[in-house]
DNA sequence: GATGTACTACGGTGGCTCTCGTACGAACAG
DNA sequence: CTGTTCGTACGAGAGCCACCGTAGTACATC
């Protein structure tokens, strides 16, 4: 009974809030990079569960708040799960092309990455 | 007696080594992103001198360190003054389209400030 | 109601970062 | 050589950040 309109709905910063710094703080950071790039790779929504990131859940959740408040992801709760969705069309509006030569030079690096990997044995 | 050759050369990452993550979290800053501006903004280098920051002398040596280990700018010593550089090229070749976005971006948002300032007055 | 799942909140720890001041080294002008 | 300018190195503090574990809330199902 904490509260009658319990706060199903989470906040979110809105297009004038969303500051440069943070998302690329956000970004910056090697498992938020590979959440977004998994929310880009596909339409749908994401549930937090989807993800098997190396880390526990209670880091995953904050990894999701700041890129929730960094304006890069929006989530919906559905039931008992949270969906993650990418706020890609207005951050197209606010940095037109910024998230996709991110995600490009993602894909790029890990492709030199894989490149110069040991061919090894 | 410090040493004969005086290792005047600073030390660069090669191409090979610029991670994407080490560029957004030097690009993350709003300091270093207004040096990135200012070198973009012209095609010579500038010293370190140049720029009026809001930052002791110690914290900018700084600053300019984070950029240079990330690869974003190279660093040349001539005379007393280190002369700056944007490595744009490299950059373009690794991730292509990425600084140019997010320089955009920074006017974008800078533009967009200025925009929603209170007319006041 | 009881159980299970999905996620959050809180408290805490280690590490990194931004910041500074002071002291030092290197180049140059007298 | 003396002094000045430009930048570095070192030490140090405050704050943030990523990470964890535990406890708890919300929803679904039985």
């Amino acid at each position: 009974m904490t509260d009658t309109a319990t706060t199903r709905t989470l906040a979110h910063p809105g297009p004038a809030e969303i500051r440069l710094e943070a998302v690329l703080h956000a970004l910056s950071d090697p498992i938020r990079l590979s959440i977004v790039r998994d929310l880009a790779a596909t339409p749908d929504e994401l549930a937090c569960s989807y993800f098997d990131l190396p880390v526990t859940k209670s880091t995953t959740t904050h990894h999701f708040r700041v890129l929730r408040e960094a304006g890069v992801v929006r989530q919906t709760y559905r039931g008992t799960a949270k969906m993650n969705g990418l706020r890609g069309a207005e951050l197209e509006g606010l940095f037109p092309g910024l998230l996709d030569s991110v995600l490009a030079a993602a894909a790029a690096e890990e492709a030199r990455r894989a490149g110069r990997k040991v061919p090894a044995k």
